[in-house]
DNA sequence: CAGTATCCTATCCGATACTG
DNA sequence: CAGTATCGGATAGGATACTG
């Protein structure tokens, strides 16, 4: 809240005295999306400045939201997580993503196009089932992007764990993906799918994996809500 | 928001975008609740500037969530409405709203007393239902408040009109309730009841709608929802 | 890695008065 | 009744650098 806060009884405001200050609403996307970590919370909100994020977890804190806790045996380090409270967030969250899932036009939202938080996106909702019982390396190519935020690499680990890199970790990789961002984010929000798309994304590698793309993509969790906003 | 947007794809950045600016979640409630003039808007935002206030209507109706439209035969008067859109961001209102009612402790909701917002949301939500097949006056006394803000009327007229007055209608009063204003804001809240509360609360008039008044009382919409936080 | 410290400015907003 | 005009101040928050 700019200032002091509403003067209202009414719960509808006391809520938002808490939650509708500036990014509160998205870092709590975040922490609904199982993010703990100081830095893993970052990643989710790369144009915050740190000095807000950390403001904003005393905050949430105070409100009885957010729980800080050191981590055991390592120094310095510690863990945020949502208390009793903050877990019930999740209904916020989430009819303010369905509401924007559904109501905000594509072309708005596809002017925020960000490789780096796609891909941080895209790893937390990879479905690894499909994938093969091995390793398996799947490198991004965004064209037209700058070099430094063009190529990023998942690195799937059966049973589940997926790591996203930004430099080449040095695998072999086992499908190259080469499409262009707006094209990607708009498959991963739900609003077309690999198979459209076709003749915008160059697969190359193991022609199983590029078959099953559609199923080993994670997509937003609000993909599966069709749009009722105009075009 | 404060200055420019968060860049970010995600519906509940796209959304809170939108929502989370000061007021904006207070003033929708007012929508919900079906106001459709300014000076009702106002009357439910009593704290807001009317310059944000039409600010903020103007960047709704630009957001495609509400629409202005001219009264035919008054002229320069305008009623808004919540689009098709606004419609479904009632999930987000209640969200938030039943979060609040759960969560946030009652002492820090009940500091934030307003007689003429009370009494302005109890005219909305009266049940006329029980009361007589003729008009009813009931006058409210807070006790210990200024002259200016102690005494409210509401005047039902059946089948279902309410009106509220500040200032004596002149009507015979059928029943006067007399209390401090915590208590009966703690009761539209759901918090307590009139039984539980009778002692302080002096009802004067006619037995069968003194009897009844937890019947007629219309309570918040969240008053059903127990609380989750520590008292 | 996990944050703090500092600085500076844009802008949001509150207050008040005013108009058709 | 239904807003608009103006003004000044507070502060939120962006940018950047720095520390244990």
């Amino acid at each position: 809240m700019t200032q002091t806060g509403y003067r209202q009884f009414c719960p509808v405001a006391m809520a938002a005295e808490i939650l509708c200050t500036r990014w509160t609403m998205v870092l709590l996307r975040e922490f609904v999306a199982d993010s703990t970590r100081f830095n893993d919370l970052r990643r989710g909100v790369p144009k915050m400045s740190p000095t807000l994020l950390s403001q904003r977890l005393k905050e949430l804190e105070a409100a009885g939201v957010v729980e800080r806790r050191g981590v055991a045996g390592e120094k310095g380090i510690s863990e945020y997580r949502l208390t009793e409270s903050g877990k019930e967030l999740r209904a916020v969250v989430e009819a303010m993503g369905l509401w924007g899932q559904r109501w905000i036009e594509a072309r708005l939202s596809l002017k925020n196009l960000d490789p780096s938080l796609l891909m941080w996106d895209m790893r937390r909702n990879l479905n690894p089932t499909p994938l093969p019982q091995r390793r398996s390396v799947i490198q991004f190519m965004f064209r037209g992007l700058p070099s430094a935020t063009r190529a990023y690499w998942l690195v799937v680990d059966p049973p589940g764990e997926v790591d996203l890199c930004s430099t080449d970790p040095g695998f072999d990789v086992d499908l190259y993906v080469s499409t262009d961002l707006r094209t990607m984010t708009a498959i991963w929000m739900g609003l077309t799918t690999v198979a459209k798309e076709g003749d915008k994304i160059v697969l190359t590698g193991s022609r199983d994996i590029a078959d099953k793309m559609q199923a080993w993509l994670g997509l937003s969790p609000f993909a599966a809500e069709p749009k009722r906003a105009a075009a």
